[in-house]
DNA sequence: CTAATATATGAACAGTTGCTCATATATTCA
DNA sequence: TGAATATATGAGCAACTGTTCATATATTAG
């Protein structure tokens, strides 16, 4: 598998994105429908602003987009490219 | 998708793995098949200590296999879990 | 045996990451 | 309008990461 210096650094990027437990909970969730940043920081026992912290970064990445209705945000995952991932990462937690 | 913690924190050290350029680049080439630090560390120009020190974390996680000849160390996948992974991600990270 | 080679490993250090805290902005409510 | 609510963001900081450098161990060559 050749692999440009560039396309590494595209590939550890993504995966960056997964390699946190907060964010990794919160792409969960999204994996369910599209929540604001106060449910999933509820749901995930985390500061407003730790969530927010992270979207921003998932925004950025354009894993995850977002929706604002009245002065709520709804986050959701942009493509299913993420919990493609996700799910076969977790194939191998599970067996494997 | 209802997640533990304990499996959040499994899967973010999984991603982990492959969060960096370097462990990426590595990873391609014993997609390949097994190679030697030192054959490692020319073709990706890095020092051998630092190829080591990326191995025994690789080694650690299971992800690698190590087979002693001589005084040299071969290092190849140890299962096709990670390579189905880095393939999915550079599906992304091509097209997507 | 000694010297050279291949790898491993600990310490140290710079750079990065993820959080909290304070504050800013935007929206709704009274 | 002014107070309350929801989110965003910058600064600061402790913890973590990836590298280099020095050194240790193991194997082979002479």
């Amino acid at each position: 598998m050749k692999l440009t210096e560039l396309k590494a650094i595209q590939l550890a990027e993504l995966f960056s994105a997964l390699s946190d437990a907060s964010r990794v909970r919160i792409i969960s969730l999204l994996m369910e429908g599209e929540m604001s940043v106060s449910a999933l920081a509820k749901e995930l026992k985390m500061t407003e602003s730790a969530v927010s912290h992270q979207l921003r970064g998932l925004r950025q990445m354009h894993l995850v987009r977002a929706r604002k209705s009245g002065r709520q945000v709804f986050y959701s995952l942009e493509d299913e490219h993420v919990s493609r991932l996700f799910s076969l990462g977790l194939d191998h937690v599970q067996h494997g």
